[in-house]
DNA sequence: ACGTAAAATCGTAATTTTACGATAAAATAG
DNA sequence: CTATTTTATCGTAAAATTACGATTTTACGT
């Protein structure tokens, strides 16, 4: 799937919100991004060489993480000199917290019996 | 990456809970997996035959799918009669909104320059 | 025990993702 | 302009995911 998660079987009746989020859940399914996105917060900001440094994979494939990263809205880069300078994105955290939080509303209680809940 | 998200290159230095976080988002990340948990919370529970009705895609495919977030705790599924009955696992539902609200914290805060923050 | 219904598992093909090295692009320094 | 530094993109191989049909398992009627 592409990281513009475009229309097909899987997503018929998503609106954009929904694609946007799943897009999103996925770039953070790898824990590689996932580990990513903790030492950019962590660190407030860096470039890519840093996160090169710090995964100690080549430094192309970094680059398409980085990419999935950015066009999932959760990162944000910025040409510094010959560098790119890369922050977490404020406005896409905030989505991914605010939409989660919302998500299946009414899902969440605790069930009588604790442990193991039973559906049916 | 396996459901159980054993330990690799990528997974180093990730805590219990945050493999297990970062397995939920794996698993949430298939689009249709993201629309399965949907489908689910709308009905309440229901079995694997009206997933896959709901779907359109074959048994044996989605039954692999609700096996996928099974493991990653976000459904359970009880045996009843013939069929299998499944449902949101409430524990994990709030493990997974819990953690993403805690997650990179300090990370959300509106920028000075609205839109374009810029990081450097 | 036999047949039916529902779901899980198995084996495998098709697709997608991930990773790498090589190359190209952009900015700066000399 | 040339060399250097940093990153992005390209082409491709390896690995993982996804999907399907066929088979097996499980539970229930008859």
């Amino acid at each position: 799937m592409n990281a513009a998660m475009k229309d097909s079987p899987a997503t018929q009746g998503m609106n954009r919100e929904e694609l946007r989020l799943a897009a999103m859940l996925k770039a953070l399914g790898n824990p590689i991004r996932f580990r990513m996105m903790q030492y950019l917060a962590e660190n407030r900001m860096c470039i890519t060489g840093d996160i090169v440094a710090f995964t100690s994979l080549a430094q192309s494939t970094v680059s398409q993480h980085l990419k999935v990263l950015r066009e999932a809205g959760l990162i944000e880069g910025e040409v510094e000199g010959p560098a790119t300078c890369y922050c977490i994105s404020a406005e896409g955290l905030r989505f991914l917290k605010s939409k989660i939080s919302q998500w299946l509303p009414g899902c969440c209680e605790p069930d009588s019996d604790a442990g193991t809940s039973s559906c049916c």
